[in-house]
This record gives C-alpha cells, structure tokens and sequence, in this order.
DNA sequence: CGCATAGTTGACTACGCTCAACCCTGGTGG
DNA sequence: CCACCAGGGTTGAGCGTAGTCAACTATGCG
C-alpha cells in the first residue's frame, strides 16, 4: 500500500535520508518553520497540530507507523503545523530538495509517489464517509464490511479497539458495545480479533 | 487553490478534452467501469457512491464546482465507484492515458499535479478533524476558525446552512441551535451569512 | 506474584436527531 | 400589486443513543 518506503528509493536518494529518535512530548517541528523535509513514520505516532492565528487551539491528526506525512510541505516554504511525538518514536526524514529534484528526474518515481497520494486520498475519504453513520452499529458494520478482504467473511482486526474506536470517531466503550450487539444479534461472531460477517449481513 | 484548470494544462493535452453535461440524476460512471478518464467538475455537483461487494449499501462524498475526481483512477484499471450528477453538471473529462503522458513529460504539470493532491489531503485531514470534535458547538466554532481569513475577525458563508451541515456532519437544525447559542455566548455575532468572531472566541 | 493496560459491562447523563410547527424571503402568476 | 407557494432557516418538545465515570475482568510483562 505504501509506496514511499525509505528503501524503495532511488540509491542517490537513500543517502540523504537521515534518522530521528523523538520521546514522548518531543516536537519534531514547528508550524512556520522552514519546510526542509518531508517524514515518514518507522515507529511510534505522531500528532500534527495547528495553531490558528490568534488562537492557540486546533486541528489534531495523528500518524501511525508506516504511514508518510508533510508532502504538503514539498510545495510549501513553511510547516502548516506542528508535529509533535506521541509516544516514543523513530521517523525518517526525507530532505525536500533532494527529494523534488529526484521527483523531476525519476518518472516513476513520481508516478509512484502520485499514486500514493491518490491512495491516501482514497483512504481519507472512505474514513470521512464512515464518520457520516450516525449510528454506532451502522458506523461499524461498514467498516467491517470495508475491511473484510473483498468477497471474504473473515475479518483479522490488527490494531487494537482502542486505536480502530478512535479511527471510528467511537469511545473504545461504544465500539465494544456496538460489536457485542452485532454479535447478539447474529450479524458476527467473533473469536478476539478474529470476526467473520454472516450472509444476512453482507446484503444490508 | 485548484492548479488543475483545464486551460492550465499543456496545449497538446488541451485539445484531448472533452465536456460532458449531466441532467440531474444521470450517472458518469459506474463503479468497475473501465478507468479512461479523470475529471475536473466545471459547474454543478457530482455524488461518488460505493457499493459494496456483495450489499447495495454506500459511500457518498459529494464533489462540487472546481473540484477534480477520479484521479486514483490514473492508477487504476477500474473505477472504485459510482459518480452521478446532484445537479445539473458540467465535467471537464481528460483522457487518462494522454494525461498520464503528459505527466511524464512535463515535470512542471506533475509537480503541479502533486501540489494539489497534497492540498486535497489537507483539506479532508482538516474535514476529518473537524468530525472528531464531539459537540456541536465546538465543531461549528473550529470551522469558523478555519474558515476566518488569516488574522480576519469576519467570515462570510458563501453556501447554504443545509449544505454546511453537511459538511460538519451535522443537521441543519443542530447547526442553527449552535450558532444560535455562540450568539447568545457572546462568542459571535451574525448577520444572516455575516458571521463576527469575538476576540475572547479566538483564543480558546 | 503483582502491576499496567486493554477490554467489557453497568448506570446515568447529555446532547443531537427526529418530527413538527412556524417565520421569512424570493419568485411566479393572476 | 397582491396572493400564493416553495425552500431555507429557526424554534420547540420528546426521545434515543453515545459519552462519561466507574467498577471489574482479562491479558501481558516485569
């Protein structure tokens, strides 16, 4: 799914690329610095903030691992926001320069990167949409249904409640709920992590 | 905002584009149709629509004037979903494959190309985190704040109310309680599109 | 063995949705 | 010029459901 893994990389390219550790509460930039980089999570989460003008409140996203962020910053002189570590984490850090002009000489480089652009496009929409169910039980059921390998009835959750409750829009507690419903009504069963969909509900 | 114009584009690519106008209700394409083409909504409003394998159930995102679509299908054989026109539309429609030459080749065009991909990610991020805000009145307050000009006190709301609610995933009724109640806060004060944000609102 | 964290369950609350009535504006036609 | 209508917007009442807070269990790790 990720494109931009560090060592798929044109070899030029992978020598630029330099390491950072961050701890807990450690900011890796601020909004208004220079934009030099762009970043890809190894490990750990990162929180994206923005601090309006005026203001000091705002607009938290958080990364996970393997996940790439600040492409904006590409074609921007400056951060938006402010990416601050979570928890302890390890993030590679793609120089800007380097990075473009390896964009212009490598076209396929580029139509990867594109790719993964729309992908990630794609994927932010389909989790804008799941946020448009009211109900906790709608809210879940498609997302099982979106995960569920297409045509398969099993589906292998990997992360845990907590982090897909938060993916949901959900408190950890209305998402145990809203499965332990499904399952009383027959609609899943589930083992732990492991949940199969039944026939009635794949035609909802 | 938008680099995509159709009249931005290289001359030779010019010439590939076609117009199509939709009635209201008529469908552009469908789901696991061919990929031929991305494309760029001139006047009116398109509805993406997934069905799910199996189901009949959705997914809608609703794309309006001066947005571009479809592009994950440059990289896709087949449409993941299903685009019907809300409204009476008009689509710019560029050929996938000339395009996707024409990205190859003109590194300005894919750099250009990727800026706004990029922007795109950022504004569904910014509408993502907006539906993470649990109150109404929060998450109506955060949209004033983005939607203030840089430093501005003074946000006109170009669309309808219903529309907007849309957008916050709220229904209008909820949305009018809301700015009923920052009015009555003293956090804002509207007349009728014409909303003021108050110095205590900003810094919040 | 004991502690920390994830997950589950329960009771209560609050907030947004639903449905309905009503106001207001703008457009159309007599 | 007024009468009528349609649609957006506002307001009210009642309800349902997800959030909150808390206690408890299960799991994993030192």
């Amino acid at each position: 799914m990720d494109f931009l893994t560090p060592d798929s990389l044109p070899l030029n390219l992978q020598t630029a690329i330099a390491y950072r550790d961050l701890a807990a509460g450690q900011t890796l930039f601020h909004q208004g610095d220079q934009a030099l980089a762009i970043y890809w999570v190894e490990s750990g989460r990162i929180r994206l903030t923005d601090y309006t003008k005026d203001g000091q409140t705002i607009n938290h996203y958080i990364l996970r691992a393997h996940e790439s962020f600040a492409e904006a910053a590409l074609f921007s002189d400056i951060y938006e926001c402010t990416a601050i570590a979570d928890l302890p984490s390890r993030v590679a850090v793609l120089p800007k320069q380097p990075f473009l002009t390896a964009l212009r000489d490598h076209s396929d480089l580029s139509t990867a990167f594109m790719a993964q652009l729309a992908q990630r496009i794609h994927g932010l929409k389909i989790l804008l949409d799941l946020r448009s169910m009211r109900s906790a039980r709608e809210r879940v059921l498609r997302y099982l249904l979106l995960a569920a390998p297409s045509g398969q009835t099993l589906v292998n959750l990997d992360r845990s409640l907590k982090d897909i409750a938060d993916d949901l829009g959900l408190t950890p507690e209305a998402l145990s709920r809203a499965l332990a419903q499904l399952q009383k009504e027959g609609a899943i069963t589930r083992m732990k992590r492991q949940i199969t969909l039944h026939k009635k509900t794949l035609q909802t």
